[in-house]
DNA sequence: AGTTGCACCTGGCTGC
DNA sequence: TGCAGCCAGGTGCAAC
């Protein structure tokens, strides 16, 4: 589920209990998920207390008062279940895929924030905040697709000359950071380009900022923004982290409708669904060009 | 350098 | 009901 918009929605969801809350005790229940934890890892957190909850790109990232930050990753499949400190306030007395709940942090005032992820493509990491500049995760990573820096001539700008189809250009995470597969489709739609255009052809030769370009940085925009809004999209029953449903899936207009009828106004086009990079690709070969 | 394909894991769904 | 096969939101790395 993990795209720009659920990491953010997660982030919200944890800003509460856990910003302004020391690390009492961090249980790991194994050596590590994708990566092994680091050493030491329960300890170094034990007693640190959380300055602020942040986000770049789908990585969260809790500032400790050591000058430390507890850099986490959700994969495919991981999630964040907050239990409250008073009884009764938030229970979660479901515990189906409690095999899964890999690492329980332990707050100051009694509240609890349990870490989720079947298939252990998530990851915690810790490092030194000054140096996360240059850290290799975040050394390549692209634009933030909600700031101010992306417009169409960033887009044209990133693009120009690139073969690749869009699809790839937009997943690449090194030019814009937080599309994953839905969004992408989605934003495509939204801008009625074909995902499979070769990625420089919404640049202009000469430079300038193209319709294309500026209508698709307008997607991407609107589309993020909106799922933001609705709590992300939570897909199967991945959950938000104060574990209710995100509704923006029902608002999906391509993905996971392949047969279905186009959505757009006018539009007589079906849903289709290819293959890209060995990854499923939902659009309207009708209005997408 | 730019791409592609595969690997990492488990679970859920579909169809026989 | 059982089981095989396919699919899944992400990323890193090896291989062309």
């Amino acid at each position: 589920m993990p795209e720009l918009p659920e990491v953010e929605t997660v982030r919200r969801g944890l800003e509460p209990a856990m910003a302004g809350a020391r690390f009492e005790k961090v249980e790991l229940r194994r050596a590590g998920l994708r990566f092994p934890f680091p050493d030491n890892f329960a300890s170094r957190l034990a007693g640190r207390r959380v300055e602020a909850l942040g986000r770049r790109a789908k990585y969260l990232l809790a500032d400790l008062d050591d000058g430390a930050a507890l850099i986490m990753h959700l994969g495919m499949s991981g999630s964040f279940r907050v239990n409250g400190a008073a009884p009764g306030v938030f229970h979660h007395a479901r515990s189906k895929g409690a095999a899964h709940d890999h690492v329980v942090f332990h707050l100051s005032g009694g509240a609890s924030v349990t870490y989720n992820d079947p298939r252990r493509f998530g990851f915690m990491l810790l490092e030194r905040r000054e140096a996360l500049a240059e850290h290799k995760l975040f050394r390549d990573i692209g634009v933030e697709p909600l700031g101010n820096e992306l417009d169409g001539a960033l887009l044209a700008r990133l693009f120009a000359g690139k073969a690749a189809p869009l699809k790839a250009a937009l997943l690449d995470q090194s030019l814009i950071a937080g599309l994953g597969n839905i969004y992408v489709c989605e934003a495509l739609h939204r801008a009625g380009l074909s995902p499979r255009r070769a990625a420089g052809t919404i640049a202009r030769k000469d430079g300038a900022v193209s319709a294309r370009a500026a209508l698709l940085a307008r997607c991407i925009r609107e589309v993020l923004e909106e799922a933001v809004a609705a709590g992300g999209s939570s897909l199967r029953d991945h959950r938000q982290a104060d574990g209710s449903l995100g509704y923006f899936q029902h608002n999906f207009r391509v993905y996971g409708r392949g047969g279905g009828p186009c959505v757009s106004p006018g539009c007589e086009g079906l849903v289709q669904r290819i293959a890209q990079s060995g990854r499923s690709t939902f659009f309207c070969g009708a209005c997408q060009r």
